[in-house]
DNA sequence: CTCTCGATTATCT
DNA sequence: GATAATCGAGAGC
C-alpha cells in the first residue's frame, strides 16, 4: 500500500467462537467491523504501541478474520527501512503484526477500509507457498493450544519471537 | 466515569 | 531472559 508491499507470509485465525478473539465477546464499537462484511481491514491497537492490521473473512456476520502476522517485503524497501530503523536485518522489517503495519504504514485510520480500494491492493499469490505450516498461535492468553497459525514454510521473513518449537529444537 | 488489560516490540542485564 | 512503554476498548461502579 501507499508504495509499500509484500508477500504475506504468516496469518493467523480469528473467529467468532474463538475465546482469544476480540469478536468473542460479541459486538462491540471496535470489533463491529469483523461483523460486517468481508474484504475489509480489521486494525486495532495494540498495547497502545502497535496496530495490528486483520483482514475480515466470509461468511458476513460470522466476525472471523485473519491476522497478517508477517509480510515478505517486496516493495518500498527503502521506504519500509525508514520507517524500521530498529530492523537489524531486512528479515526483521516485517517480522511480526506490529512491525508489518509500522513498515507499510498502517494505523487506526485504516480500521474498516476497504482491502481492495485507497491504499490497499491485494493481490493474488504469485507462486503460493509451496508448504503452509500450522502451528500454535502466538502471543495470546487463550485457546493457545488452537493451531491456528499459517506461515509458508521455509520463508525466512516469518516471525517468530517467542514460540518454542516449530521446528523443534 | 475510572480502572485494568492486551492478537507486541525494543532494550537492558 | 525479563521488563518497560503506551492508548483504546471493555467491564465495573
Amino acid at each position: 500500500m501507499n508504495g509499500v508491499g509484500g508477500t504475506i507470509v504468516e496469518t493467523e485465525a480469528y473467529e467468532r467462537e474463538d475465546p482469544a478473539s476480540h469478536s468473542f465477546v460479541g459486538l462491540t464499537e471496535r470489533t463491529k467491523v469483523m461483523f460486517g462484511p468481508p474484504g475489509y481491514a480489521y486494525v486495532y491497537l495494540s498495547y497502545g504501541i502497535h496496530s495490528l492490521l486483520n483482514f475480515v473473512c466470509e461468511p458476513e456476520g460470522d466476525a472471523a478474520a485473519v491476522l497478517i502476522r508477517a509480510l515478505e517485503p517486496t516493495a518500498g524497501l527503502e521506504t519500509i527501512r525508514e520507517r524500521r530503523p530498529a530492523a537489524r536485518t531486512d528479515l526483521d522489517l516485517c517480522s511480526g503484526p506490529g512491525k508489518l503495519t509500522e513498515a507499510l504504514g498502517v494505523t487506526l485510520a485504516d480500521n474498516a477500509a476497504r482491502l481492495d480500494r485507497d491504499p490497499f491492493q491485494l493481490l493474488p499469490p504469485e507462486g503460493d507457498p509451496p508448504t503452509v505450516v500450522t502451528s500454535p498461535r502466538v502471543g495470546i492468553t487463550k485457546a493457545v493450544e488452537r493451531l491456528w497459525r499459517f506461515s509458508a514454510a521455509g520463508s525466512p521473513y516469518v516471525s517468530r519471537p517467542r514460540p518454542v518449537s516449530a521446528s523443534g529444537h
